[in-house]
Formats: structure tokens, C-alpha cells, sequence
DNA sequence: GCGACAG
DNA sequence: ATCTTGTCGC
């Protein structure tokens, strides 16, 4: 599929957070985008070493899947370089010029792309899903593992479950349970979707483990494609 | 000022 | 993210 070229890349913490600010106007946010996407797309990147700075090897990977069945319809893989080093707030900046190399391998164009971290759960609302979102102009949605921005009450302990996640006073995702007894994730909306939807598409796509199969798919094949 | 901090 | 052994449970 066709991917935008990458803006200029910045070279500072400051400038990243300029960068941000730039394209969050573009975000298109509270319309409930795809309902029942026929295609998912997840993203995932593995590293080769520790995550210090820049220049870490890293294989980025897409795995798209279809909606319903969840099997698996085409996988992209593209290999490269940290672009920045690791800082709270900045994560997109490190990955994405690999991840957007793999989406460019894919010949589908996925109806919904589930990116693994943030959407608008974030400090200065712009997290790798939208960013993603923007330079693609598709659907993105965040799916987190551990807490970042924002505060929550615990939610139930059975699948479905869920508690909203606020900062600042506002809502900026939610706390979801998609397995009876384990840890929650945690849901936000990127681009051209609402978190409604976000969240009933996370418990589509989670029939059988704590995580999207989109962000399992895509995990393993990165992980695989470092050590190939 | 100090600690916390997506992957 | 990655480095790491064993262990409990379906």
C-alpha cells in the first residue's frame, strides 16, 4: 500500500514534541469508524538489543488479518535502525520510520490498524496510533499492556470489563478486561475512530488471549524475522 | 526539586 | 524492548 514520505525527522526531544504538535490537528477523532473491519492490520516491532539509543537493530512487522475469521491474509516485514532514542512521550519516533517501510510491503490496504502502545492516551495527546493514523490516513487504534498516562479504577475481573481513563479531567481511553482474572489493557483511539468502537474491536480480535491476535501475529513475526 | 514514565 | 529458571496449571 501507498504510505506518505516521512516529514523531516527530528534530532531533538524538542523538536519531536513540535513535530507532534504539528500533526495533531490533523487527527479525525469521534466518528466510530469500521464496525466490523474485514481486514485488521497489527503492528509490532521487535528489538535486538536493549533500548537505549539510537541505531538498535529492529524488525518491524504488519500482519494483516481477516476481521472475521482472524486467520491470517498477509504479513509484511521490513528490518532497520532505532531512529531515536527511547523517551516517555517520543516512543513513535523510535520505530516508525521501519514501521512504515513494512506497511509500504503490504499489498492490502487494512481497514484498521492496531498499533501496540497509545492513541490519544497521551501526555500531549499523540501517541504512536495516531501518528500512524495520520501518515496513513487509515483507522489506528492503541492497544497499551502497561499504564502510561491518565488515572483508573480497577475494573471487574471478567472479560468486558472496563473502567475509563482519565487525565486531566477528560477521558482519553479505557481500562479493558478481555480475559476473566488477568490484567486488563489498556484502549485508546488514534485516527478516524472512537474509543466505543476501539474497545469493541479489541474484544473482537481477543477470543483467546489477553492481547489482540493482530498484535500476536505481528510480534511473532518480527521476533522471527530478527533471528532469520 | 524528586520520582514516574508506552516499547 | 531485552536479559533470564523454574514453576503452576489447563
Amino acid at each position: 500500500m501507498e504510505v506518505r514520505d516521512l516529514h523531516a525527522w527530528p534530532s531533538t526531544p524538542r523538536e519531536a514534541e513540535a513535530v507532534q504538535d504539528l500533526l495533531r490537528p490533523m487527527l479525525e477523532l469521534g466518528e466510530p469508524g469500521p464496525v466490523r473491519p474485514r481486514t485488521v492490520a497489527g503492528l509490532d516491532v521487535a528489538y535486538a538489543a536493549d533500548g537505549g539509543g539510537t541505531g538498535t537493530r529492529l524488525a518491524a512487522a504488519v500482519a494483516v488479518l481477516d476481521g472475521t475469521s482472524l486467520e491470517v491474509i498477509e504479513e509484511s516485514v521490513a528490518v532497520g535502525t532505532a531512529a531515536f532514542p527511547y523517551v516517555p512521550g517520543l516512543f513513535a519516533f523510535r520505530e516508525l520510520p521501519t514501521l512504515l517501510d513494512a506497511l509500504r510491503g503490504l499489498k492490502t490496504v487494512p481497514e484498521l490498524l492496531v498499533c501496540d502502545g497509545f492513541g490519544v492516551a497521551h501526555p500531549r495527546r499523540f501517541g504512536l496510533a495516531c501518528h500512524v493514523g495520520v501518515l496513513t490516513g487509515l483507522p489506528a487504534i492503541g492497544v497499551g499492556k502497561t499504564a502510561f498516562v491518565g488515572e483508573y479504577e480497577e475494573p471487574g475481573r471478567r472479560r468486558g470489563d472496563a473502567s475509563p481513563l482519565l487525565d486531566g479531567g477528560e477521558v482519553v481511553g479505557r481500562v479493558l478486561r478481555t480475559r476473566d482474572g488477568v490484567k486488563p489493557v489498556y484502549v485508546s483511539a488514534g485516527h478516524r475512530t472512537d474509543l466505543d468502537t476501539a474497545c469493541r474491536n479489541v474484544l473482537d480480535l481477543t477470543p483467546s488471549y489477553r492481547l489482540p491476535e493482530t498484535t500476536r501475529r505481528a510480534d511473532r513475526l518480527a521476533r522471527d524475522a530478527l533471528a532469520g
